[in-house]
DNA sequence: CCGCTGCCCTGCAGGC
DNA sequence: TGCCTGCAGGGCAGCG
């Protein structure tokens, strides 16, 4: 469910709740929430008590905490990963709040404090202990480091976005949703994206021209930045902040999950097609089906 | 190498 | 009321 907005609006949260602080005990409830992790869920628990989180990072749709206070030679050099799925929550809870139905992980620290909690009702995300590894200069945990930068780091580079997705033989939503091309768009801003740049999700990348790809990267840029600043999108209370409050970008999307509804371009009712076993959503009139789609 | 299908889960809405 | 189907913001193995 959370696509970058959300996971850098849980990332802020972390940052400014949890980051300085020192783990004293790990409850694993639910061993799916760690199965990335090899060595299983009492390795997990046990290696990160003692540590101190020293930062909270992000690449995409995963984020990770930085950990320091452990044997000196892995200091700074592994991290907690994150990845919320479809349905997974941070939340910073206070011991005597009760546990969450989903709640899947659970990290006490040494200063009494709130707990930082992982709920995940569909267990689709997952966290685990990872070591960093360096890419293009760039400290990242290692699976992460197959995905590219997204468009808020530094490093991103347009142009080469650009070039890169103008050499695929594809549709140009499988494109953007390809997070080793481009990370952290998912279903939700690949429809705002082509809709803010007036393309059809069939498109061929191989036929777009350099401006239409520039617009159409421009365009997701520019609704992932206005959705960071609305607090990220919210359907229901699946997607919350680390204090359980609910973004309100959801009244600000022009196309996804407005099937028959009007643009807000042209007025023409909102269509919705069924791509990728999920929806598709966009305006039959500013993005017209091209003559030689690629589904 | 690349692209695509199916699957991993739970819960909810809507049709019957 | 309940049962069934389809759908949900993601990603990955395995296949061709």
């Amino acid at each position: 469910m959370p696509e970058l907005p959300e996971v850098e609006v849980v990332r802020r949260g972390v940052a400014a709740h949890v980051v300085g602080r020192t783990v004293s005990g790990v409850d694993v409830l639910h061993p799916r929430s760690v199965r990335r992790h090899v060595p299983g869920p009492e390795d997990f628990a046990t290696r990160l008590v003692g540590r101190c989180l020293t930062a909270a990072r992000r690449r995409g749709k995963y984020m990770w905490l930085e950990l320091g206070g452990g044997p000196e030679e892995v200091d700074a050099g592994e991290a907690v990963l994150a990845h919320l799925g479809m349905s997974g929550q941070l939340l910073v809870q206070p011991d005597e709040a009760p546990d969450e139905t989903h709640l899947r992980v659970r990290f006490r620290f040494d200063d009494g404090g709130p707990q930082l909690r992982f709920v995940d009702q569909r267990t689709f995300g997952g966290l685990s202990l990872t070591e960093l590894v360096s890419v293009d200069g760039v400290a990242v945990p290692e699976p992460v480091a197959h995905i590219a930068p997204d468009p808020l780091e530094p490093v991103f580079d347009l142009e080469a976005a650009v070039a890169r997705m103008r050499k695929r033989r594809t549709g140009v939503k499988r494109a953007l949703l390809d997070q080793t091309l481009v990370s952290g768009i998912g279903n939700i801003y690949a429809d705002e994206a082509l809709w803010r740049a007036k393309l059809h999700w069939a498109r061929p990348t191989a036929n777009l021209t350099r401006p239409q790809a520039r617009s159409l990267l421009g365009a997701a840029v520019e609704v992932m930045q206005a959705a960071l600043t609305a607090g990220g999108t919210s359907f229901d209370d699946l997607y919350v902040n680390v204090n359980g409050e609910s973004g309100y970008f959801d009244r600000s999307l022009a196309v996804y999950g407005q099937a028959g509804l009007p643009c807000p371009r042209c007025g023409t009712a909102v269509r919705r097609d069924a791509f990728m076993n999920r929806s598709s959503y966009s305006c039959p009139r500013c993005q017209p089906t091209p003559r030689n789609p690629h589904y």
